[in-house]
DNA sequence: ATGCAAGCTCAAGTCCACTTGAGGTCAAGC
DNA sequence: GCTTGACCTCAAGTGGACTTGAGCTTGCAT
């Protein structure tokens, strides 16, 4: 395949937006791979570019890279994606999409009711715990709505 | 003030559902504020129930505890906050939470239109970048929407 | 041919929100 | 009085997603 039209990892930062140092790291984490050149530089294929905003995309999901990663495993490795490979992919995440949503609306009409009304008192708040669904899971801003 | 009114650390994790550790970290991060026994040991008032519930809530719309902290320096001090004072921090997010509400449905959208239809290309793709307001700002999954 | 930006690897550092561990004290029941 | 569980402090560890730094190589322009 032609060398030129390879990406070097600046091009791809520039292009993309993310830094070099997170292109590295997703590399290593098994989210992209690149060709070397005689030198041992990277030389991305032109999709990396469109993996890359998926990646971006999904993390606005609050989706980890460790599950962005299983979920490009399922791209085809050798030939460059269709849009029909990533339409099934981004399928899946609309509906995860649609469960965060519902539940920020949930949220939101609790607050009113809630938050609100003054009630707020751990076990008997429905936002604090609402349908207990949102409850638990350990500490820290999680994902609203599990998988 | 009558000290049997006073909860223990241990009451207050069983009751909120945050570990004893998080509570310690959420006073010495300035969240949390509690007398002392004799013997040292924390005597929290009861309206340190609504405060972690308060804390928590917040947490799930994506704000950092740090900016909880700041918003929790409204409250009075010395006093019990009323159910008003309460509505009055609330309130503040139910706009953020409106906001959050906003650009996931404008993400869904165009997660039909853009990844959906392929041609999810970055510069000029605006699910990755939709209206210059997701983009940039570091690498993370970062909170949708600045305040 | 030489200068210098851009690239490479690997280790260590950063930030956030906690948790875990070590080593010691307190309080209530038997 | 003694045990046991709850509590204390302070330091260090964790995990995710990167960034920074050191020290070295590559590749394009002059």
């Amino acid at each position: 395949m032609p060398a030129e039209l390879l990406l070097s990892v600046g091009e791809v930062a520039r292009r993309s937006g993310v830094a070099v140092s997170a292109l590295h790291f997703y590399e290593a984490q098994g989210l992209l791979s690149a060709e070397r050149s005689r030198g041992n530089q990277r030389r991305y294929r032109r999709d990396v570019l469109r993996r890359v905003a998926f990646i971006r995309a999904a993390q606005m999901l609050g989706i980890s890279l460790a599950e962005i990663a299983e979920v490009l495993q399922q791209l085809p490795q050798q030939r460059t994606p269709t849009k029909a490979d990533w339409t099934r992919l981004s399928s899946r995440w609309r509906e995860s999409l649609d469960q965060r949503i519902a539940d920020l609306v949930t949220l939101r009409d609790q607050l009113q009711g809630c938050i609100g009304c003054g009630c707020l008192s751990l076990k008997a708040c429905r936002l604090y715990n609402p349908a207990d669904v949102l409850a638990g899971q350990g500490p820290g801003p999680q994902r609203l709505g599990q998988r």
